[in-house]
DNA sequence: CTAGGGTGTCCACTAAGTGGACGATGCGGG
DNA sequence: CCCGCATCGTCCACTTAGTGGACACCCTAG
């Protein structure tokens, strides 16, 4: 039993989440209710009453869509947290220097959510990033980073609690993840060796807020063969380096 | 009684409304009971429940204040409805040529609030309007200039619905809230006679949506000696003119 | 025309949500 | 340094808001 006056926000939040991941793609009342754990007309009376507040909207085929009201809280919000701006110019430096398509993430609890994107000028790229999508942390290359770069116990406590193994495969048991971890710690970066859809690799670095915590990631993602051992330092070095003028920028202001 | 399912869902959208409204000033617990008409302890539950979204952050001495998770939220919604990047050309040649502050806002159902501001380059400004405040449609010249070209079924509807009076005063009545319409739309433009802050004006004239709805506005503020009958005229033929241009360029999209 | 999948709504049931009260904390003024 | 006031967080008896299984309706594809 959730404490009290909690659970309606929970689920609230929870159907939000599940909106923003679609990326603004609409989803139907059922889609909801099976991504959010809900029964289906507690998920259309939640929606409902959500499309009454402006938070979400319905489209011309019944979908439903993050609303107004939403985007006019982000606008607000961005004041506070949105680092595109500080960020874009790296952003694009990775994409233009490695070719690959590029994103900054940003960490929320235990998930990545792709904050930005930038497309890279080889012809051959990877879909599998886009704003607002999410990831655990121990799955997308950006979660992997900042799960990197976590002290010690909160690591170990993520590890503890997250099973990744179930939706994700055997790859993400915690003895692969400890090692990638372990690596990306050593070299600075992470390698995802396509674990998410197979062929589609990415590395990402860390981007630390100004108490030192990794709060953010560069990334890029691109096709297999474009990560091989003769690029990987090339690219790992260049999201460190825009990775690092990133967080000094961030402690600049 | 509510809709069944609505009524926590109606609270988190005053709430976050509220906070939204705030412009990123932390608001106390109490002050957002106030703001809500929700009990204290009702407030502090609610607060706390969507700060375990993330929905709301508290800042370092108490104070809420919309959290990263709306920040993403708007994020993802503004691919749908932020016409800030398309507008932002005709806000600035608004103050430009008027040399007074001008902004965007856009209609939310009963209420106007304001997403864009350029300040103008005479040196007494006004500082009623800024991103994220909302008014009651009858009354910042925003609100005016959309109610203004709403059908007449649905002006009068709100008219009907809508107690000004009280917060706002008698200038507020329905009887010189229709003159000052019926003026609008005679001209295009509506004024707004220093009726939030006693010598703070405002002229606004609506945008319209693809479905010819005034969904938003482009409105001009300063002090009242800039806005008298010499300047009124020209201050309405840039705002008819910049609106029109936005209006085309969402039709084009 | 039929079947299947998706939708919206109903309402008996109960668990989630409420708010008055109380104690704690912090700040400012004397 | 102490006291008063304002604001805060939490408690829990009470009640009503929220729930989800069931049903009817709608739409589309074969």
């Amino acid at each position: 039993m959730a404490e009290q006056g909690a659970q309606v926000v929970a689920r609230v939040g929870a159907v939000l989440r599940v909106l923003s991941a679609a990326a603004g793609t609409p989803a139907s009342t059922s889609r909801v209710a099976e991504a959010t754990g809900l029964t289906r007309p507690t998920a259309h009376r939640l929606l409902s009453a959500l499309a009454g507040e402006g938070l979400v909207d319905r489209d011309a085929d019944g979908g439903w869509v993050l609303g107004p009201e939403a985007y006019i809280l982000g606008a607000v919000a961005a004041d506070r947290y949105d680092i595109t701006e500080l960020a874009r110019d790296a952003v694009r430096a990775v994409a233009h220097a490695t070719g690959e398509s590029a994103f900054l993430s940003a960490r929320r609890g235990d998930e990545s959510v792709c904050l930005l994107r930038e497309e890279g000028s080889f012809p051959i790229r990877s879909h599998v990033l886009y704003e607002g999508i999410r990831f655990p942390l121990g799955v997308a290359s950006a979660g992997l980073a900042m799960l990197a770069m976590l002290p010690e116990a909160e690591r170990e406590a993520y590890l503890a609690r997250a099973d990744l193994v179930a939706e994700w495969g055997p790859a993400h048991a915690t003895a692969p993840l400890r090692a990638r971890l372990a690596a990306g710690r050593a070299t600075g970066y992470v390698v995802n060796p396509g674990l998410i859809v197979e062929g589609s690799w990415g590395m990402a670095a860390a981007v630390f807020d100004a108490a030192g915590r990794p709060a953010w990631a560069l990334s890029a993602t691109g096709v297999e063969s474009r990560f091989g051992p003769d690029r990987q330092g090339e690219i790992g070095r260049v999201l460190l380096e825009q990775a690092h003028a990133v967080t000094q920028r961030l402690r600049a202001r």
